[in-house]
DNA sequence: TATTGTTATACTCTATAACTATA
DNA sequence: TATAGTTATAGAGTATAACAATA
């Protein structure tokens, strides 16, 4: 059992990584960064896991996007340059700065989300029950 | 009705991009790509594309990673010393270049695959129906 | 003349090492 | 002394432009 269940797993996950490492993806992952107006992806995966109620450090965000610190310092200079982000001295240790995501910061990091959460066309080939399956069965996944 | 099917569809994908963007499976591409040997994730996806019983041109594989071909040039080059990789003249048409993948680079083709292909462990939350279910729809996508 | 691939070159992305300020 | 962030610098990844060979 254990064994048709690991294949089962097999066959799906990589049926799903074919779709995701395909044309149409990669496609809308440049879409996205341009949509927002952010030079790179890796700016774009920085944006992405900023949340303006939890601001991280220089340090976290480095961890976040595996990283050196010093890449962060000229990516957050370049959301800072254009008003998505703002460091600010954390009150209490004066060596850590915190990134806050702006208002701009969080339209532009929905515009990005709204186009990188847009379905594939390929979904279009399900039926609705199947549709509702997959959106069952993927939220228990997270 | 077709509202509540871009919903869930939203839904479903929203929920596969965070699995897809997440730490595991950024960490399972790089070492995918060492596994197979293969210097970076650009060259590591040439190889993917690459098929021995249909050889594409340089021009192609340009295409198929949506880069300059001049940067095919090096791509191949890395993968040819290697021994990945073989270039050989086209019979039709003396100014392309056929890209053939040799055994070797079918074997490391397939380590990368399987390293890439192995489910992550948020699939262990799934019942066996689920699973099962997962395999069926997303086998109707691609 | 138009097209395929290569070379030479330069620009962008990212890391390492040395430095400043604070703890 | 150790840690957070920055600066200066160097390296990898990728593109642009000019070129050779073939069509």
């Amino acid at each position: 059992m254990t064994d048709g269940r690991r294949e089962a797993a097999g066959a799906a996950w990589g049926a799903l990584s074919a779709l995701f490492f395909g044309d149409e993806m990669h496609d809308r992952f440049h879409d996205a960064a341009e949509a927002c107006g952010v030079p790179h992806p890796g700016a774009l995966k920085a944006m992405l896991n900023l949340d303006p109620a939890e601001p991280r450090s220089m340090r976290m965000v480095a961890e976040d996007l595996r990283c050196d610190a010093s890449y962060v310092t000229s990516l957050v200079d370049d959301l800072e340059r254009l008003g998505y982000v703002e460091r600010r001295v954390s009150p209490s240790d004066r060596r850590v700065k915190l990134v806050h995501l702006t208002p701009e910061g969080e339209a532009a990091k929905a515009r990005a989300h709204d186009s990188l959460s847009t379905p594939p066309k390929a979904l279009d080939r399900l039926s609705d029950a199947e549709i509702r399956s997959l959106a069952r069965i993927a939220a228990k996944l997270t």
